[in-house]
DNA sequence: GATCAACCTGAGCCAAGTTCAATTCAGTTT
DNA sequence: AAACTGAATTGAACTTGGCTCAGGTTGATC
C-alpha cells in the first residue's frame, strides 16, 4: 500500500525528461486540448510517434505531469511545516511554501488545477489509470495535510472550532485559485499575492 | 458600447433552448471534452448536423452557456446587494446569493469554472469570438461587483484598508472554488457550505 | 562483430467535429 | 389550393489530430 509510482529508469539517451518539460511549457501556455501532441514532439526534436515510446497517450503524459506536481506540493507542505510547532506559524509557513515556486512550477500548478476533474472518472488503459490513482491518492494526502493542520490548531485552542474538512477545502481552494489568473509577466508580483493570501488564511482560520 | 448580445429570437419550433439544456447536462456531468457533440443531438432528438443550425460549433455552444451563466451571476449579485446599505451585510448577502442556485445552475457554474481559460485567447470564428468578448466583459463586471463592494466597505471604515483588487479576486476565487468539488448528491448540503464560506469571507475582509 | 534492448520512424487507421448540397416542413401569399 | 418562403433537418463526404503498426537504427555489452 501507499505505493509511490516508480519513475521509469532513465536510460542515458532517454528523452522522457525533455518531453515532460516541453509538455509543461506547451500545456501551460497553450492549454492541453489546444496544443497538438505533435508540437511537443517537434519541440523535443523527435517524430510524433516517438512520444509513444515514453507515454501511452497525450493524456498519460498530462496525468504524469499532474502526479509529479501533486507530489511536489505534498513534499513542500511537509518541508515547510515540519519544524514549526505553533499552528498559526505553521499555517503561515505552509501558505508561503505554496507560493514559493519557479515559473515552470507555476505552469505545472496551472495545468494541475485546470484538469483536476480528470482524476474523477477511471481511465481505460493500465498506465493512465495507474497515474490517475496515484494522483488521486496524492490529492487526498494534500487535503489531509491542510485539514490536519487545522485540526491540530483547533484542538490546541489556537483556532476556533469549525468543520475542519470543509474549512480545509476552502483554504486550499483559496490558495490554488490564484493559479487560474496569475501570470509571472503580470502586474502583481507573487510575493505580494503570497502576503495577502497568507493574511487572509490566518483570518479565515484563526479568528 | 456595453453591448449585451441579442439572443436570437426563438421561432416556435426552435430547439435552441432544448440544446442548451441538454448541453449543460452533458458538459456538466461528463465534461465538455468527454461528451460527444452527437450525444447532445441524440438527447434533443435531432441529427448531429442539425446542431449547426443553432451553433457554429461545439465550442460556440460552450461559450454561450458560459456567457449566460456569467450574466446570471452578475444579475444575482446586483439583486442580492442593491438594497443593503451596510457593507458587512451586503457581503453576507452577496455570498448567500452566490450559493442560492438550482441543481442545473450548479452544473452551469461547474462548466463555467472549468473553462475560464477559454476566454483568454481570441477565437477564429465570428460568432464564437462575439460570445467570448461578451463573456470576458461579464467576467470584468463580476470582478468589479466584488471589488466595488470591498472598496465601499473600506472607505466607509467597515473593512480595514487592503488591496481591494487582489482581495476581491481572492474572495471570488474562494467562493467559486466550491464548484470544482461540490455535488448535490454529496454528503455536504450547500446551505452548510454557504454558511461556512460566508463567515470565512467576512473574516477575510472585515477583520 | 554479434546481440539485444532501448529508441525512433513513415505510412496509414480511426474517431469525432465539421461542411455542404439537397430535402422537408410550417406558415404566408396570391 | 397552388405557389412560395425561410427555418429546420439530413446523409454523405471531408478534415484534423491522436494513435497503431511493422519494421529500422543506435549503442552498450559480451
Amino acid at each position: 500500500m501507499a505505493t509511490r509510482i516508480v519513475e521509469p529508469e532513465a536510460g542515458p539517451r532517454s528523452k522522457r525528461a525533455a518531453i515532460l518539460t516541453a509538455a509543461v511549457d506547451c500545456f501551460g501556455e497553450t492549454g492541453f486540448e489546444a496544443t497538438k501532441w505533435s508540437t511537443v514532439a517537434e519541440r523535443v526534436g523527435i517524430g510524433q510517434t516517438a512520444l509513444y515510446h515514453y507515454f501511452e497517450s497525450k493524456t498519460h503524459c498530462l496525468l504524469t505531469i499532474m502526479r509529479l506536481e501533486l507530489q511536489r506540493s505534498h513534499d513542500k507542505f511537509t518541508e515547510a511545516t515540519e519544524s514549526v510547532a505553533d499552528p498559526v506559524e505553521a499555517l503561515r509557513a505552509a501558505v508561503r511554501g505554496a507560493y514559493d515556486v519557479s515559473d515552470h512550477e507555476v505552469l505545472q500548478m496551472r495545468i494541475l488545477q485546470s484538469h483536476m476533474d480528470l482524476l474523477a472518472g477511471p481511465r481505460k488503459s493500465k498506465r493512465e489509470e495507474a497515474e490517475r490513482v496515484a494522483a488521486r491518492r496524492l490529492v487526498q494526502l494534500v487535503e489531509r495535510d491542510w485539514t490536519h493542520l487545522l485540526v491540530r490548531g483547533m484542538s490546541q485552542g489556537s483556532f476556533p472550532l469549525r468543520d475542519a474538512q470543509l474549512l480545509g477545502a476552502a483554504v486550499l481552494g483559496l490558495i490554488v485559485s490564484v493559479w487560474r489568473w496569475y501570470r509571472p509577466s503580470g502586474p502583481t508580483p507573487l510575493s505580494e499575492i503570497s502576503e495577502l493570501i497568507e493574511g487572509a488564511c490566518v483570518r479565515m482560520v484563526a479568528m
